[in-house]
DNA sequence: AGCACGCCGACT
DNA sequence: GTCGGCGTGCTC
C-alpha cells in the first residue's frame, strides 16, 4: 500500500540544518490501542534529545505532546523524507527517568495497551495540553510556589510502639529484596508502622510513596501523615485535585522537592528521583484496579516498581487479597514464599474485636406468606435500643442504596425496569424518582402502573433509605442517620454527616460499605450486617473474599476504645449461619478463611493458581458483540493450541447484559502460567484489531482486553 | 482518539 | 447551489 508522502517541512529559519545533522528520535505519543500504533513513532530532531524529555510533535494535522523514548537498536531503514521534525521541546523539565519509562513500558505490555496511551495517560492532564511557551510561563509561576518553605516543624509526639509493631519494624529494617505483607487486624496500628518506616526513609534522604484506595475516605490518614512529618513537603495526588494542583504536586514529586506523596492508584506512576519506600495501604481494595481504559492494578505495579528501583514495598491489610496472601505463604504451606509476612494480630491499647453474633434468621423469623420480613430481628432491635440507652452508637450496614431496588404493580406484575438497560430501576423515595444505577436514567415515580393503570405499586426489597425509615419507626428513642453515596453526593455533606455522628447527634447510623472503610467511630459498640447473604452465592468468584473483607472491616469500626471494647458486638443476620465464611468471621480467623478459599480456587483453576484475561465486547446488538468474540476466538485458537496451556472459554453475555442500550458480552482466557498467557495475549492484539475492524459494520462498538480482571 | 476526506438530504 | 450527516481511513 503506497504511503502518502508529506511535503518536507521548511527548515526553521533560525537554525538551518543539513539533513546530516538531524537525527532520528523515537517519540511516544498518545494513540489509543485500536489505532494500531503500538510503539514509538520516528521523528527528526536538530538537537540531541534525551530519553524522557517532553516534546511537541506533529501528528496528522495536530501537534501533540510526546515523550522521547529510548532508541531501539534495530536501525531499520528509515526514510528521512517521510519523517517529520520535532516541533519543540518542553524545556526546564528533567527527563522522565529510565525507571519511569520501564514501568510504563511494562504496564503497557502487561495490560495490553499502547505505549503512548499508557505514557501520556499517567502524566498530569495539564502537562499534555501545554505548548513550550505556555509551559515556560507555567514553570515560572510554579517556581514561586516551590520557593515557599514547608510548614514549620513541631516535634510530633510519637506513640509508644507495641511489641508486634516493634517486631515488624525490626524485620522492615532488614533486607528488603522481597515485598512485605503487613497483615494486621483493624486497629493493630498498621499506620504507625508505615509512618515509622517512612520516617527512616526520610531520614535517609529518600522519598516515600504512600498509596491509599480512595483519598476522600481517608482524610484521617492524610491528617496523620501531615502531623507526623510537619516540616517536610507532603503532596497528595488523586483525581479530585484541580488540574493545576495536580500538575504542581506531580512536579514537586518529580523534581524531588516533595518528600512524601500520598495518592490513589494513579500515583504509582509518579516519577520520584529519590524513591526509598512504597506503601500500599488496604492492598486488597478493589479501587487499586483501574476499571476502564488501561485496566492496570496499581498494587501489582507497585510491587513491580519496588523491584525495579530496589526499594522496599509494604502491602498492608487486615484481610489481604488472596493473591498477596498466597505469595506470603511459605512454600511449605502451599504458597509461593515470594513475600515476607509481618503479622500483627492484636489491637493497640488492649482493644479487642467485637464479639460476633451470627443470627439465624430461619429461627428468629417466622415469615408469613406474602409478607415482607421485618428489617431486623427483634433481638437486634433490642440490642440497638440498649446501646442508645447507654449513650452508645450502632452502625447498621446494608449494601444497597435507595429505598427499594424495584417497584412492582400488585395487579399485573409490572416491574420498574430500565428502558435502556437489563436492570431494574431503583426507587428513591427522597425525590420520588426511579433511577437506573447503571446508566443514570431517572424519571419521576409514575402515579399508576404504566401497564394497567393500577395505582397500587409496591416497593420490593429494601435499600438504606427504607431501612433508615423502618429503623426510625421501630426505634422511637433513637436518632437514626444515614451515610451512603446519595447522602454524600453534595460536596461537604460527608464531612458534615460524619461530624454529627462524632458529636453524638446520631444513635443509629445506617450506611453502605462506604462507612465501613477507614472512619474511626469512637462510640460505636454495635455493628450489624442485615443482609450479607447475597455474596455467598454470587457468580463472581471473588464475592466471598470481598464480603469477608468488608465484614471484618466493619467489625473493626466497633470498640476501638478499650473501655467499651469488651461489650462491643458485631451482628450478622443470615439464613446460612453455618456457612464457613461466617464461621471464620466469628473466630476472626482470616487464615482459615483464606485457606478454604485457596482450596476452592485451586480446585476450580482460578487465581492465584491461574492467570485470567477477559476479552470484552460492546455492540449494538448482543449478536454483534458475540459474533466478534466468536470470530476472535476462532482467529487465535490455533495459536493457543500451538502455545499450549491456554484455554479459551465461550463468549457469554455479561452479568448486566445491556447498559445504556449497548449490549455487552465477554469471554475468559485462562492459563496456569502467567507468562504463557502474556505471550499469547501479545500475539492476539493485532489479530483482534483486524477482526474488530471487520465487525464494525456489523454493529461492534467497542472491545477491550482486561488482564487480571477483578470480576468475571 | 482526533481529524481528515467523502459522498448524499434540507436550507439561504 | 451550499452546510453538514457520520462511514472509512490515517497518523512517524
Amino acid at each position: 500500500m503506497p504511503r502518502p508522502r508529506h511535503p518536507p517541512l521548511p527548515a526553521a529559519p533560525t537554525a538551518p540544518a543539513t539533513s546530516a545533522q538531524r537525527q532520528r528520535v523515537r517519540v511516544v505519543v498518545e494513540a489509543p490501542q485500536h489505532s494500531g500504533l503500538w510503539g514509538a513513532l520516528d521523528y527528526l530532531s536538530e538537537v540531541a534529545l534525551l530519553p524522557g524529555e517532553l516534546v511537541r510533535v506533529p501528528l496528522g494535522r495536530r501537534v501533540v505532546t510526546g515523550v522521547v523514548w529510548d532508541a531501539d537498536d534495530a536501525q531499520a531503514d528509515w526514510d528521512a523524507a517521510a519523517l517529520k521534525d520535532v516541533a519543540e521541546v518542553l524545556s526546564g523539565l528533567p527527563p522522565l527517568p529510565a525507571a519511569w519509562r520501564k514501568l510504563v513500558a511494562f504496564a503497557a505490555s502487561y495490560y495490553q495497551r499502547s505505549l503512548g496511551e499508557m505514557a501520556l495517560m499517567v502524566l498530569p492532564p495539564e502537562l499534555r495540553q501545554l505548548d513550550a511557551l505556555q509551559w515556560l510561563r507555567r514553570r515560572k509561576r510554579l517556581d514561586k510556589a516551590l520557593a515557599e518553605p514547608p510548614p514549620a516543624a513541631t516535634a510530633p509526639v510519637l506513640p509508644e510502639l507495641t511489641e508486634q509493631q516493634a517486631a515488624a519494624l525490626a524485620r522492615l529494617a532488614g533486607p528488603a529484596e522481597q515485598p512485605f505483607l503487613l497483615w494486621g487486624s483493624t486497629g493493630s496500628g498498621k499506620t504507625e508502622v508505615y509512618l515509622r518506616q517512612a520516617q527512616r526513609t526520610l531520614e535517609a534522604g529518600r522519598q516515600v510513596l504512600m498509596m491509599v484506595p480512595e483519598i476522600n475516605l481517608t482524610p484521617q490518614l492524610e491528617a496523620r501523615v501531615a502531623e507526623r512529618f510537619a516540616g517536610r513537603r507532603i503532596v497528595s495526588l488523586h483525581s479530585g485535585l484541580t488540574p493545576a494542583q495536580r500538575l504542581r504536586h506531580w512536579l514537586m514529586a518529580h523534581l524531588g522537592e516533595a518528600d512524601v506523596v500520598l495518592g490513589t492508584r494513579l500515583s504509582v506512576f509518579t516519577p520520584l528521583p529519590r524513591l526509598g519506600l512504597i506503601v500500599v495501604d488496604e492492598e486488597h481494595d478493589p479501587s487499586y484496579k483501574q476499571q476502564d481504559g488501561a485496566r492496570y492494578s496499581a498494587r501489582d505495579l507497585a510491587v513491580y516498581r519496588a523491584r525495579l528501583e530496589s526499594v522496599p514495598v509494604i502491602l498492608g491489610s487486615a484481610t489481604p487479597s488472596l493473591e498477596s496472601w498466597f505469595n506470603a505463604l511459605p512454600v511449605a504451606e502451599g504458597g509461593t514464599g515470594r513475600y515476607q509476612r509481618l503479622a500483627m494480630p492484636a489491637r493497640v491499647g488492649d482493644g479487642i474485636m467485637p464479639t460476633v453474633r451470627v443470627l439465624d434468621m430461619s429461627r428468629v423469623l417466622k415469615p408469613t406468606m406474602g409478607q415482607e420480613p421485618p428489617p431486623v430481628a427483634l433481638d437486634l432491635l433490642r440490642a440497638i435500643e440498649e446501646r442508645t440507652a447507654r449513650g452508645e452508637q450502632s452502625l447498621v450496614l446494608l449494601n444497597r442504596r435507595g429505598y427499594a431496588p424495584v417497584l412492582q404493580c400488585t395487579d399485573c406484575g409490572w416491574k420498574s425496569g430500565c428502558p435502556h438497560c437489563s436492570a431494574w430501576r431503583v426507587f428513591h423515595k427522597q425525590d420520588r424518582t426511579l433511577r437506573c444505577h447503571h446508566c443514570g436514567f431517572t424519571e419521576r415515580v409514575p402515579r399508576a402502573c404504566p401497564e394497567c393503570g393500577n395505582t397500587d405499586i409496591q416497593p420490593v426489597g429494601r435499600g438504606t433509605e427504607r431501612l433508615e425509615e423502618q429503623l426510625a419507626a421501630a426505634l422511637p428513642q433513637s436518632r437514626v442517620g444515614r451515610i451512603d453515596a446519595d447522602v454524600t453526593r453534595l460536596k461537604g455533606a460527608l464531612e458534615a454527616q460524619l461530624a454529627s455522628v462524632h458529636a453524638g447527634e446520631v444513635d443509629v447510623l445506617v450506611g453502605t460499605q462506604m462507612v465501613a472503610k477507614g472512619h474511626d467511630f469512637r462510640r460505636i459498640t454495635l455493628v450489624a450486617a442485615v443482609n450479607p447473604d447475597a455474596a455467598l452465592f454470587a457468580s463472581d468468584f471473588r464475592a466471598a473474599e470481598r464480603q469477608f473483607a468488608l465484614l471484618l472491616q466493619a467489625a473493626g469500626r466497633a470498640g476501638r476504645d478499650a473501655d467499651v471494647a469488651g461489650r462491643s458486638e458485631m451482628w450478622v443476620q443470615t439464613w446460612h449461619p453455618t456457612h464457613p465464611l461466617y464461621q471464620s468471621l466469628r473466630d476472626y480467623d482470616y487464615a482459615a478463611f483464606a485457606a478454604r478459599q485457596l482450596e476452592e480456587r485451586k480446585m476450580a483453576g482460578l487465581p492465584p493458581y491461574a492467570s485470567l484475561a477477559m476479552l470484552r465486547a460492546e455492540g449494538k446488538t448482543q449478536e454483534a458483540a458475540q459474533t466478534f468474540l466468536r470470530e476472535a476466538i476462532e482467529a487465535v485458537q490455533p495459536l493457543a493450541d500451538a502455545l499450549g496451556g491456554i484455554t479459551l472459554y465461550p463468549a457469554v453475555p455479561t452479568p448486566v447484559q445491556r447498559v445504556a442500550n449497548i449490549e455487552r458480552a465477554q469471554l475468559m482466557i485462562e492459563s496456569p502460567k502467567r507468562a504463557a498467557l502474556q505471550r499469547f495475549m501479545a500475539e492476539c492484539q493485532r489479530v483482534w484489531l483486524d477482526v474488530a475492524q471487520q465487525n464494525r459494520r456489523n454493529g461492534l462498538v467497542r472491545w477491550a482486553v482486561d488482564v487480571d480482571p477483578l470480576s468475571i
